[in-house]
RNA sequence: GCCGAAGUGGCGGAAUUGGUAGACGCACCGGACUCAAAAUCCGGCGCCUGAAAGGGCGUGGGGGUUCGAUUCCCCCCUUCGGCACCA
């Protein structure tokens, strides 16, 4: 036998990744504006942009390769499809590791940004280069700080002094969506509760539309909408007006259960309440009241989560807007001020923490809802509220089932002004200033005689100045920047001062996907007609990390942008893809744990295109996955496989494949792979299907089909291992394989002429027949009676019931 | 506590609409080739029982529906994820 050049990976593939750099193989441009309506066939696919730590990880290959194995599917079925990177290069790793290194974090971003775009090219991925973006680039920031402005003239951005969570050791402060389990997402340090003037996106506007738009959406994963909607938190319910007795000041109350207002016994201000010093003011109170407020304060979220319901009393009273009953006034830190209003109507009888509290404060305990025929207990009874229940000791309301109650109690408040029906929400307005270096700055000028005025568009970008002191010291280091700082008033002309705090990178990162479909525009963001062809995103890929941070960002600034007239669609991303996590050792890859994969050191040993295909055959995508590199192996020696079948066939001729096994296998190969990628998002059971037509192939090497066999396994696999595919093409095939049309399945041949059919008796299978598939159910069973293997668990006995299943099993019962 | 997802060989996993459980791969065992090794190829590989043919059991546990259940229903256990003093 003629001696075989080996599969060398090294070789190929940096052969392959020069001609597409070389050529562009993937750029696509934008439609000029006649073909804007053309109708062709078009696809967005976008994975969420990585941060530049400098190396690639595990996590980024799966991302990329999925998007890319999507993105060649798409293309060589004859769709547009656009695939664009860019970098989330603002932020605190890169301006971290600048402070250690005593270097600037522009210097490190940078570097990072070319040693990982160099890695992107190393894994192979079709990727448009030509429309690369950086977050960091003033030609970028310049737009976000535009539509910043656009938002602030809408009152959607404001500044305004609130309760916030602050990171001790980041030394910045943090959304809500970035505090998980009281501590700091980023750095887990606890967060401490400060009351500071910050920058907030007014997203709480937008609760009900990304509640209800989510019906907009094509195909997201549930357990994503799930978790934004647990994060909006929206509930029925009714505002209630109580009042302070003696004074008459209101005291407005969100509840869900209106219908137990009269089992109302005390009534509870959040510490952090405005009117708390004013009601205990000059009284006995004062003194122990006040102090338990400044004792709250000192406490972090967990301790307060923690601790055993307390509480003081004001010595005031509240008048039940529904018997003009007083109840006594307490503060306690169980009632917070950022949901509802910071007070509560307290209900013992039927709320487990009212309950809790009145216990132990000896407060009464009032039940007014039972269930209906039930006689009244004694009376502190607790009853946990169920289905059906009707009220009781609620004087005219008696007997009402409880829903309807609901309705009525709050009808009769608001005949008095003194109730209303209402939605409470969890979300609150998303904090986006941070007391950081290196992030977009938020162009703002205050002036002493205007306040707080825009930057005009004209002035922008305003530009990140170079400082040498980027350290955080619990403010801006802008700050510190002072020729930066003083400015004149952009209406008055007088000298002003620059916003010093910089924006979160979460908004860099909510609108990027449709910067890339115009990346170079100097007069807008984007041009409307070039975004309405490409958006909304058809395929989004990423972490579920993001789920109610980015994801609910982006959702929201679209929002915005359809209602600013910059884009007529109102969701991002139609179709979402969240990966699963790639663990090493069943724990999560961290370079303080030491268990780092590294995807390039195995490229180097393997290839990428080894690295590619087992990071999508390790298991599902959507499910996290745990790194064995010894399944490397199997891939590995599936390419050489494949690449000795490829290069055998090719010194034979092309003949007529036939209607035989092999030929049918092929085809069905076709028909799975396909249907798994397109409409399963299943990435993993291709492989296995192309591994299977393989070892077929090695089976029967000289069948009819054995070529065209070999031609479409190397085809199916391209889009997974476009390298080593492209290189047995080369002598297997025509033209350029990443061009070629994805192959189609012929329908006829799909279809087996011989099938095994399963006999069970009594449910347990018996026999197995190989019949011709287009054998009548009559004759079927007639031969499923006949097997020996069948006849002898049949034995005699009488037969109860037959079941045939066309072209599957024949079951009899006896 | 509430919501969601999952639990299948030694391991990763497959079984798409209720119809052959364990595809494909790893690991392991046996064989061929080789002076030998590597590579490659062929075969075996759920558990119990049996010389074999076969038989029994088997998809976290228990029940149910069905001729037939990994798949549908009820109860329970475990793991993971989200939310959590949200009134």
């Amino acid at each position: 036998m003629e001696t075989m050049e080996r599969y060398d990976p090294q070789a190929i593939e940096a052969k392959w990744q020069k001609v597409w750099a070389d050529e562009q193989s993937f750029h696509v441009p934008n439609p000029e504006p006649s073909e804007l309506a053309s109708g062709r066939l078009k696809s967005y696919v976008v994975e969420m942009l990585p941060y530049p730590s400098g190396d690639l990880h595990m996590g980024h290959t799966l991302n990329y390769t999925i998007g890319d194995v999507s993105t060649h599917l798409r293309r060589r079925k004859g769709i547009q499809v656009l695939r664009p990177m860019g970098y989330d290069a603002f932020g605190l790793p890169a301006e971290n590791a600048a402070i250690k290194e005593g270097g600037h974090p522009r210097t490190v971003t940078e570097r990072n940004i070319a040693s990982i775009r160099e890695q992107m090219h190393r894994m192979g991925w079709a990727i448009d280069w030509g429309r690369e973006i950086s977050t960091h680039d003033p030609a970028y920031y310049r737009w976000t700080q535009w539509l910043f402005l656009r938002f602030y003239e809408r009152g959607l951005a404001y500044r305004k002094e609130a309760p916030v969570k602050w990171c001790p050791n980041d030394q910045t402060v943090l959304a809500n969506e970035q505090v998980v389990d009281g501590r700091c997402e980023r750095c887990g340090a606890e967060v401490e509760a400060k009351s500071l003037t910050q920058w907030f996106f007014r997203i709480t506007d937008y609760a009900d539309e990304l509640l209800d738009e989510m019906d907009l959406l094509e195909d997201w994963p549930e357990r994503v909408l799930t978790m934004q909607r647990n994060w909006i938190g929206r509930s029925a319910g009714a505002r209630v007006v109580f009042s302070v007795e003696g004074s008459g000041e209101e005291l407005p109350v969100f509840t869900t259960r209106p219908d137990t207002l009269f089992g109302a016994t005390f009534f509870v201000l959040a510490p952090e309440h405005p009117l708390v010093a004013e009601l205990v003011e000059g009284t006995e109170h004062a003194v122990e009241v006040l102090d338990y407020v400044r004792r709250t304060s000192a406490r972090s979220e967990v301790e307060r989560a923690e601790k055993e319901k307390d509480g003081v009393f004001t010595g005031r009273f509240a008048v039940n807007p529904v018997n003009g009953e007083p109840i006594p006034i307490w503060v306690a830190d169980y009632v917070l001020m950022g949901y509802g209003t910071g007070a509560i109507m307290a209900v013992p009888a039927h709320d487990e923490r009212d309950h809790a509290f009145a216990e132990r404060y000896g407060i009464d305990v009032r039940q007014v809802v039972a269930p209906e025929g039930v006689s009244l207990p004694e009376s502190g009874a607790y009853v946990a509220h169920s289905a059906s229940e009707v009220l009781v000791n609620s004087g005219a309301f008696d007997g009402l089932p409880s829903p309807e109650a609901k309705e009525r109690i709050v009808a009769d408040l608001a005949a008095r002004g003194l109730g209303e029906q209402t939605i409470g929400y969890r979300l609150r307005d998303w904090l986006f200033s941070r007391q950081r270096y290196w992030g977009c700055p938020i162009p703002i000028i205050h002036c002493p005689s205007c306040g707080e005025v825009g930057v005009p568009d004209d002035q922008l970008p305003i530009e990140l100045p170079d400082i040498t002191e980027v350290a955080p010291k619990g403010r801006s280091p802008l700050a510190a920047a002072e020729d930066w700082v003083q400015t004149t008033c952009p209406t008055c002309g007088g000298p002003a001062l620059r916003e010093t705090d910089t924006m979160d990178t979460f908004v860099d990162s909510s609108w990027y996907f449709i910067r890339y479909t115009d990346p170079a525009n100097t007069e807008l963001p984007f041009d409307r007609p070039i975004a309405d062809y490409w958006l909304p995103v058809n395929q989004y890929i990423g972490g579920i990390e993001h789920a109610v941070l980015h994801l609910l960002y982006a959702r929201f600034f679209v929002k915005v942008m359809n209602e600013l007239g910059l884009c007529s669609f109102r969701e991002p991303f139609a179709r979402l893809f969240n990966q699963g996590m790639i663990t090493a050792g069943g724990a999560k890859m961290s370079k303080s744990k030491g268990n780092v994969v590294n995807p390039l050191e195995f490229a180097g040993r393997y290839g990428a295109d080894t690295v590619r295909l087992y990071t999508l055959f390790m298991g599902p995508a959507d499910e996290d996955m745990d790194w064995q590199a010894n399944g490397l192996e199997g891939i590995w020696r599936f390419l050489n496989r494949l690449w000795r079948i490829g290069h055998e066939q090719a010194g034979k001729p092309a003949g007529d494949p036939g209607t035989g096994a092999l030929a049918r296998k092929a085809h069905r190969t076709i028909a799975k792979v396909t249907d798994d990628i397109d409409r399963r998002f299943s990435f993993h059971t291709p492989i296995a299907a192309v591994m299977e037509l393989v070892n077929d192939i090695q089976r029967s090497p000289a069948d009819p089909a054995a070529r065209f066999a070999t031609e479409t396994a190397v085809s199916l696999i391209q889009p997974y291992a476009p390298h080593v595919a492209e290189e047995i093409w080369s002598v297997l095939g025509e033209g350029r394989l990443w061009e070629r049309p994805w192959p189609e399945a012929d329908a006829p041949l799909l279809v087996e002429d011989e099938v095994e059919i399963v006999v069970q008796v009594n449910g347990k299978v018996r026999d197995r027949l190989r019949v011709a598939a287009a054998i009548d159910d009559e004759a079927l069973l007639a031969l499923a009676l006949a097997s020996e293997k069948v006849q002898a668990h049949v034995d005699g006995k009488e037969l109860r019931k037959t079941v045939v299943v066309s072209g599957r099993l024949v079951s009899l019962v006896v």
